[in-house]
DNA sequence: AGCACGCCGACT
DNA sequence: GTCGGCGTGCTC
């Protein structure tokens, strides 16, 4: 341009974001409205009106002007997502295949992808009037008031912070109102420090990592804290926050289920005077948008949650700790399918921080990336206490005559250990009663209508339950077939091992924990409690015993049946087992006496198990390492996965081949590898076909380019009705 | 995703 | 003669 404006105008066009499954966004003019992006606006779309998000503004369209159409009103002042957040949000989208507006939408607060304002959702808090804490002290209270009290003790706290640890909260909250006793409040916490005397000397190994830690300075810098359980993770990451919050900055805490979120609370709590933000799907959609702004504007010093809190904007980041990273439940398994982990890399990258992977059991993906010299890994072998690694005895059960699935050898350690009066658990992979019920006259076996698999068994509520699609109908008592009362359930679940060893011990606690026992709100958390008392007690359950909780009685540790994870065909099932072993192993002689571990299987000489008996998680992971590079699999290629489905079986054949004819033909770029089209290894779920198409690559920008051809040439095949299908980049789950 | 348009089978 | 199935295309 040859002359200059005094000011040049606002650009005209916005590109905005819908809540659509598109890879595109809309343009709109903005009627000389400054709109910044990440700001909503209310637009026309079609015949009706959505909110959208402005990703970008500019001069000129790329529609004709006359298609156009202006926007109607906008619905914040400040952006909701900052200039990082949508950088990475986009290039999330990009990485994992997923359409633009519904991950930015996937990213807001669940109230605030509605046309409401953000100040809708003033601040909530409560906490103890002067009478309040005498009735605390007086324990004039009782149940849920008391319960309140005594959570809220001195200080405010947060709705999302109560409805994390103390459900039900809102009841108490009315009476103690009431009585005067509690109220709400405006005050904003002082600027956020450290309680002194909270914290706990540290060993040797913890004030050595952490030295390196803070010596690395502000910047990106990504580490693995890889300590054994028990070793003080935890309290590496406590200090690290310490001087996070000191330097006025916030502090993004992962962990990978809801389940471990109030204990991390709690430790902060009791560890830091600071706003901490608590961001999960248990919360109220007020309380997640309270939470979820409060990260927004800066007051909260922490944000603590689940998977999807790698989304909260955080405008003073200083700090992201990524508790238990080899954990799967950072893979999204539907829609936008990220990896919370792998975004949290991304975002610790363009903010310039700090970022811990902590686990005992770290992924072979992060193990690569140490391997390589990307990241810096910090170790901690010894256990706070002082306790070395409890012994593994592995039991051979080949020929030996098992009682409901438990060798001779096992029953006589769960015996002493209940005779010394301490606590064990007995970790069995499966839920419900017997994963298949047999008639023995004719062979028979109740099988679901619509998966074609084996039912199990829920004796005590006379139930078959499919565990692919949920499928239940009621146990037969006599064969269907031949009508023979010959009906024998065959293998061992979590009921069936509750009730032997009810019946072992009658004088014992036995306490089932899986999904089916723990499904009411808090049961788990009661049940813990009721551990921590001590006292002799055994305990059953599946994989949920297998992540952090602290179990301090517990001495003796019974592994049964991983021998399925030897021989899976999903490649990730031997990291799994390797991992899985270690964490419940983990789980035994925390406190003041030692434990012991028992692992049963009938393949006492397998190369992994033999491995990781000698040589602990690093030579089980180096050895699947070795394995994975041996044969070109993640982490040194890279994959991505179509998956469809359909009703109909040519359907789905009819798709896929058509999916595998819209990929560019390998050779164009030499490096990719295309698998299938073929049938799911599950074949069949809840009545539909399913089949998947491997793309793998060893370079990963090939694999990316691939991708990005590819994707607009699926979205433009012809779509059937009743067939769904999705793109999978960097699968934790082949089935 | 939602919603229109549009073209072929069984019903008041 | 119409109601309604779902294939196709569009939304700035």
């Amino acid at each position: 341009m040859a002359f200059m404006r005094q000011s040049d105008p606002a650009p005209a066009i916005l590109k905005v974001a819908l809540p659509l499954p598109l890879r595109q966004t809309f343009d709109y003019l903005s009627n000389g409205i400054p709109v910044q992006p990440g700001c909503r606006v209310r637009v026309p779309f079609g015949r009706s009106r959505r909110v959208g998000i402005v990703v970008e503004t500019a001069m000129h369209a790329a529609v004709v002007a006359g298609r156009i159409k202006p926007i109607e009103a906008v619905l914040d002042a400040q952006p909701l997502l900052d200039a990082e957040l949508l950088a990475n949000l986009g290039r999330a989208a990009d990485y994992w295949c997923g359409a633009i507006g519904e991950v930015l939408f996937g990213a807001l607060s669940r109230a605030l992808r509605e046309d409401r304002a953000p100040t809708d959702f003033t601040e909530e808090r409560w906490r103890a009037t002067a009478a309040g804490s005498a009735a605390r002290d007086a324990r004039t209270r009782r149940g849920g008031s008391a319960a309140l009290l005594q959570t809220l003790g001195d200080e405010a706290f947060s709705a999302s912070e109560l409805d994390t640890l103390l459900p039900g909260w809102r009841a108490a909250a009315r009476r103690l109102a009431g009585a005067g006793l509690i109220e709400r409040t405006q005050s904003t916490a002082d600027a956020p420090h450290a309680r002194d005397g909270g914290a706990p000397v540290l060993n040797d190994e913890q004030a050595d990592a952490l030295a390196t830690l803070l010596s690395a300075g502000e910047g990106f810098h990504p580490f693995l804290l890889q300590g054994v359980t028990g070793s003080g993770k935890t309290e590496v990451y406590l200090r690290l926050t310490e001087r996070t919050l000191q330097q006025g900055h916030q502090a993004l805490w992962l962990v990978p289920e809801i389940g471990l979120v109030p204990q991390a609370l709690r430790r902060l709590r009791a560890r830091f005077n600071a706003r901490i933000a608590v961001l999960h799907s248990n919360l109220a959609e007020g309380e997640h948008a309270r939470a979820w702004l409060d990260a927004r504007s800066g007051e909260a010093a922490i944000v603590l949650g689940t998977r999807s809190a790698v989304f909260a904007p955080l405008p003073k980041a200083g700090l992201i700790i990524v508790d238990e990273e080899h954990d799967a439940s950072y893979k999204q398994q539907e829609g936008f399918r990220y990896h919370a982990r792998d975004f949290a890399l991304m975002r610790a990258q363009s903010l310039g921080v700090p970022i811990v992977l902590g686990s005992a059991t770290p992924s072979l993906e992060t193990l690569a990336n140490v391997e390589a010299g990307r990241f810096t890994r910090l170790r901690l072998h010894r256990r706070v206490h002082a306790r070395p690694p409890s012994p593994v005895h592995v039991l051979d059960v080949r020929g030996l005559k098992l009682a409901h699935g438990l060798a001779p050898a096992l029953l006589e350690a769960l015996d002493a250990c209940i005779a010394r009066g301490e606590q064990a658990l007995v970790f069995k992979n499966r839920r419900g009663y017997a994963p298949v019920l047999l008639c023995h006259a004719c062979g028979w076996h109740a099988v679901c209508p619509k998966c074609e698999k084996p039912l199990t068994l829920y004796r005590g509520r006379r139930q078959l339950l499919c565990h692919h699609c949920g499928h239940t109908e009621r146990a037969p008592g006599s064969c269907p077939n031949c009508r023979a009362d010959a009906l024998i359930p065959q293998g061992q679940g979590t009921e069936r091992l509750e009730e032997a060893l009810s019946a072992r011990y009658p004088e014992v606690p036995v306490l089932r924990v899986d999904r089916d026992s723990t499904r009411r709100r808090n049961a788990f958390e009661k049940l813990l409690d009721r551990l921590a008392a001590g006292g002799p007690a055994i305990l059953v359950g599946t994989q949920m015993l297998a992540k952090g909780h602290d179990l301090p009685n517990l001495t003796t540790v019974a592994i049964v049946g991983v021998d399925e994870g030897l021989h899976s065909v999903d490649f990730h099932a031997g990291e799994r087992l390797a991992q899985l072993v270690v964490q419940v192993a983990g789980r035994a002689g925390r406190a003041d006496k030692p434990g012991a571990v028992w692992l049963q299987t009938h393949e006492p000489e397998h190369p992994l198990l033999t491995t990781l008996l000698r040589g602990g998680y690093d030579a089980a992971a180096a050895l699947q390492l070795g394995e994975r590079m041996a044969s070109g699999l993640p982490p040194f290629s890279h994959m991505a996965l179509l998956r469809a489905e359909c009703a109909q079986r040519d359907t789905v054949e009819g798709f896929m081949a058509a999916a595998r004819d819209a990929l560019a033909r390998p050779g164009s770029n030499g490096l990719l590898r295309i698998n299938g089209p073929f049938a799911a290894p599950m074949p069949l779920r809840a009545g539909r076909h399913r089949a998947q198409l491997l793309l793998e690559s060893p370079q990963r920008p090939a694999l990316r380019q691939a991708l990005a051809e590819w994707l607009p040439r699926l979205h433009a095949l012809p779509q059937p009705r009743g067939l769904r299908w999705s793109l999978d980049v960097d699968p934790v789950d082949l089935y």
